[in-house]
Order: structure tokens, then sequence, then C-alpha cells
DNA sequence: CAGTAGTTTAGAATCATTATAAATTAAGGC
DNA sequence: GCCTTAATTTATAATGATTCTAAACTACTG
């Protein structure tokens, strides 16, 4: 139970209580080698089949909210009727494949720098996001 | 009645009969100098204002859609829990003002040319699309 | 181990959007 | 103009994602 105590940990620090359903969120989304996208729904789904807990679905939102507000994920705005979220929480680019409603992540280098020329007065950035919709290509 | 007709022509020549409630949305949405932004909800709050008949919610949305699918509107994808249109449908990008929740269109040499140096196979670039977001900068 | 503040939970409430099915209207032929 | 029909509008119901509520539960502190 390596993991577990590292997301104890986690939790702890940032003022969340380590609570079982928090764990079994964090065993889902940050045992990862890689970056992870998914929805509540899909959330949802994948904690039916991996955890033996049953998880309320309020519980599912309470926590993702509570994880974005501490910066453990990102959220993705994707044209569409659902919200995504995203285990890297740095900046950077999307591909979304429209043929199958998946996110991608493009690394920096993919993309290269992007300059914005305009300025508003009174106004800063805050991000810089590209979203590129790729489609089956016959 | 210049307009008008303008509107009827335009409906009519792509399949879609000029009834008075598409005219009347056209000439809220496209009788202007600049591009622009607008939520349903926001749509349907200027049309309470704006024209004397009142048109029904389900026909705001029938609308909006049907335009869309003409390609004389585009939607915007923004975090957010609502869609927004903008009548500019080329390809472009925009600022997100998040301290008014306001679209503002970047100009494409406002950005420069991206470059997206990844491709996956089989798949093929449909869009790439820029959103900026902005605070107040106090 | 008692108190309490934070969490979880089921279910209700909400909000944007879509579906439904009946009434209305535009278009084309006579 | 009048008739037919197919498209459109409409009020309302249905849906689906998300948020709220308030009661039950649980982790932390002393």
């Amino acid at each position: 139970m390596r993991n577990k105590d590292i997301f104890v940990e986690k939790l702890r620090s940032s003022g969340l209580r380590p609570t079982k359903q928090r764990i079994e969120i964090c065993k889902l989304l940050f045992d990862r080698k890689s970056t992870f996208h998914f929805s509540i729904d899909y959330l949802s789904n994948l904690l039916k089949e991996k955890s033996k807990e049953k998880i309320s679905l309020a519980t599912i939102y309470n926590t993702v909210h509570a994880f974005k507000k501490k910066d453990y994920l990102k959220e993705i705005s994707i044209n569409s009727s659902k919200s995504y979220f995203d285990t890297n929480v740095t900046n950077h680019h999307h591909f979304f494949n429209e043929s199958t409603n998946e996110l991608i992540d493009l690394k920096d280098k993919d993309v290269g720098k992007i300059r914005i020329k305009k300025t508003i007065p009174g106004k800063k950035i805050k991000s810089i996001e590209v979203l590129v919709k790729i489609a089956n290509s016959n």
C-alpha cells in the first residue's frame, strides 16, 4: 500500500481529508504513467468497474471539483455537452478527435510558440490554449 | 425594407423558408457592422426587447441550429455551461474575458501562423483554434 | 472517547437543451 | 385566390448533466 500513503499525504497536505472515496479516486486518476482525460460520466463508470466501494455520483462531482480547486485537475473546454478533465494541469494544447470524442495532449514543441500581438488595456493574459480538431481523413 | 429582402433571398437560396421568425432573427444577428457573439439566452432576451413578435424558445433553438448547419453561424467552445455562437464563421481565434464572460475576436494577424508539428495517422486537421483567456490585470 | 467540523449520500431541484405532437404557415399547382 | 402538402412554429414534456439539500457518517482534536 505504498501509493495509498502517497495519496493520503497529498490530500492531507492540501487540507483535504483523506477519505476512502478520495483515495479510490486518486488511485484511478493519478496512479498512471501518462496524462488522463475523462468526463464525470466516464470516471463514474470506471469507479463502478474498478472499485469495490460504491461511490455516489455526488461525491464524484464533489471530489473532482475539490481536486480542480487544488489544481490537481484542469477542466478542458470542448464543444460538447459535458465537461472534460485532465490530470495534466500545465498550460498545454490538445487534439480533439471528433470521430471518437477523444482528447490527446499536444506538447509545447508540437505547436511552437504562440505570440499574441493584440493587447486589451487593463487586461492580462491568463492562458493560451490551442484546440486542434481532427477527424478521419477519408 | 431593403434588408428584409436580402434576408429573404439569403434564406430562400439556402433552402430555408423565410418565415417572419427567421427574418427577425436574421435582422438581429446579421444586420450589423461587426461580429456578434451570443448565447441562446442572450439572443432570446434581445428578441424580447427588440421584436414585437413573440418568438418561442424552441424556435430560437431551431433557427440557430439551422443557421449553424448552413454555416451562417459558428459555435464557440468555452469553459462554460452554455453554448456561444459567432456570426463570424471563418476559422479564427478568441479572447475570452473571464471577468465579464465576453468573447472578443482575434484576427489571424493578431496570432500569427500556428504550425502543428504532430500528426496522427489516418486523421486530418479540421480546425485550429486558439482561446486566450484574459482577466483584469490588477 | 466525545465533540465538531468536514464528508458522503440519496434524492430532489435546476438549468440548458432536445423531443413531441398539434396548430400554423409558406410554396406551388390549379 | 384556393387547395394541398410539407415545412415550420409552438407550448409543453422529457432529458441529461450538474448542483443543492439536509440527514447520516467519519476523520480529526483534545
